[in-house]
RNA sequence: GGUCCCGUCGUCCAGGGGUCUAGGACGCCGGCCUUUCAAGCCGGAAACGCCGGUUCGAAUCCGGUCGGGACUGCCA
């Protein structure tokens, strides 16, 4: 039988990481069994459901390179994949596991229930442990009220769970839960195994926060005379400080991360890392290396970290390892929004002339664009600390006299030229090299924190890069 | 409270009875390189939650305990 795994996301909010990974794991196991990886959307929560957010998850799912073969927007043999056309679909189910006596109505106003949870609670049994099928009234035929299923209540449901073995759970610890509301919509339980079902889904690996509800689904699959799907529940993804990832930890959602700058492709291995390593000693990896390797049983048990100083570095490791052009040009736009205006063609040349040094010091996108904005506009203002620390000492005006001297004879203007003469200066004025070169630099872009001296120079021009050093001087008074 | 899941460096991932004086990565600390910042290189600190048991031998198996987490809705 061929693998057919699903990702159902909720179009409730932007992607999460944490969505994200599931996705990515589930991508990778269908790939990596030659099977197929289908994209559901699970709208039932029409409330709070919007085109809006699914329109982002889905181009989150691409930018990410999560391609799907079945499923919304790239159709397939089951429809449109969208769980707000089936709705008459999941009532017809719902009835007919009514007229089988597997479901019942269930007219008990919210009140009874919550005190037969109460009783529970205090009787130190599961919450869920008295919300059964009242023996009266409720079994009359009936249209009103919402539906519940009737969990058989003779054996434990067990399951082989692929990453955390065999899970138990007794029947006394599962309430008969609700599948259609009074409303007749379904909820995330009908709908999803229902779909599941109807798919031909093999393998569900999804958050281990749905794990107490997979005896739920597994008896509901059974009672639709089909065979539940193999279960693997993926550990949560949490802050470094240990608690559930939220805003306070940063970014939550992937869009977010592809905004900041960071590349797809190291957020696709640092995703990938959470949880799972191809071998133990290897940390970055491509995607075909990953979907060789990948195997859900080799998913850890463990709850993971999201860590974003790792990813930073990772994005590091990936953007040092692009090849020139594909960085110039995946650095272009921020560089323009750096300067604020959009750049000619022989203004780019400049850029080229710093592109390697500046992809050295690039962790994100956007520090491209900071390094390389001296390159196109004027110094509004130095950087202050740069300049506290670096102009207020003693000499400084004499170096930039002698820079300014040195260069403004200077026949040829490139790198190395500039670098012969400039290294006049320290030895001329006897002091060290850092209090030499910082003075030029800052007076030149602005900052104490730039791309080489010499090579910055030479790229910047001969009047542009004089001008700088007049007018710092000046500023020294 | 109840049910279920989890417990190796600060973090992620290895190790699943002897080769573990526990390995790799991020981060951290120190050094080298050096005109700054990065990168790179070298070195360092840093973990098997605890208690019992099984065994010649346990990070590895079992039990308990403690701790963390998820769920506990006519949300998903």
């Amino acid at each position: 039988m061929t693998v057919r795994v699903r990702m159902a996301p909720s179009p409730t909010g932007n992607l999460h990481v944490g969505t994200a990974r599931a996705a990515l794991f589930n991508w990778l196991y269908a790939r990596h069994e030659g099977g197929t990886y289908i994209v559901r959307i699970d709208d039932t929560d029409q409330e709070r459901s919007t085109k809006e957010f699914e329109d982002e998850i889905l181009s989150s799912f691409r930018w990410l390179g999560l391609d799907w073969d079945e499923g919304v927007e790239v159709g397939g043999p089951h429809g449109t994949y969208r769980q707000s056309d089936r709705l008459d679909r999941y009532r017809q189910v719902a009835e007919q596991l009514v007229a089988s006596g597997a479901a019942y109505h269930d007219v008990r106003s919210t009140e009874e229930l919550e005190s037969l949870r109460a009783r529970a609670q205090q009787e130190g049994k599961h919450p869920g442990h008295y919300i059964r099928r009242p023996d009266s009234v409720a079994n009359e035929p009936s249209d009103e009220g919402a539906i519940r299923l009737s969990v058989p209540q003779d054996r434990p449901v067990v399951f082989q769970d692929l990453i955390r073995g065999e899970v138990s759970f007794e029947p006394r610890d599962v309430d008969d839960f609700v599948i259609l509301r009074s409303n007749g919509t379904p909820t995330y339980h009908l709908a999803s195994t229902v779909d599941d079902v109807d798919y031909a889904i093999t393998h569900v690996a999804r958050g281990e926060d749905l794990l107490p509800s997979t005896p739920k689904h597994i008896l509901l699959t059974r009672s639709l005379g089909a065979t539940e799907p193999t279960y693997a529940h993926l550990p949560l993804l949490f802050g470094t400080d240990g608690k559930k990832l939220s805003k306070r930890h940063g970014a939550t959602a992937l869009s977010d991360y592809r905004a900041m700058g960071y590349l797809p492709e190291a957020v696709f291995n640092y995703l990938a890392i959470l949880g799972w390593s191809p071998d133990g000693e290897t940390t970055i990896f491509t995607r075909e290396e990953a979907i060789q390797a990948f195997d859900l049983e080799e998913v850890s048990r463990n709850p993971a970290a999201f860590d974003p100083a790792k990813l930073e570095w990772m994005n590091g490791e990936y953007i040092r390892a692009m090849d020139r052009g594909q960085f110039v040009d995946s650095v272009k736009p921020f560089v323009e929004e750096a300067v604020g205006r959009s750049l000619e063609e022989n203004e780019w040349e400049r850029f080229e002339e710093l592109a390697g040094l500046i992809q050295e010091r690039t962790k994100l996108l956007p520090e491209a664009g900071r390094q390389a904005v001296f390159l196109y506009a004027d110094i509004d203002e130095y950087d202050e600390e740069s300049w506290a620390k670096v102009m207020t000492k003693s000499g400084v005006g004499d170096v930039l006299d002698m820079g300014i001297a040195k260069l403004s004879s200077l026949p040829l203007w490139d790198a190395a030229s500039i670098e012969s003469v400039l290294r006049e200066i320290p030895e001329e004025l006897d002091i060290g090299a850092g209090k030499t070169f910082q003075p030029l630099r800052v007076a030149v872009t602005g900052s104490s924190v730039s791309p080489p001296l010499f090579e910055s120079m030479a790229a910047l021009g001969r009047e542009p890069t004089m001008a700088r050093l007049k007018r710092a001087r000046e500023e020294l008074g």
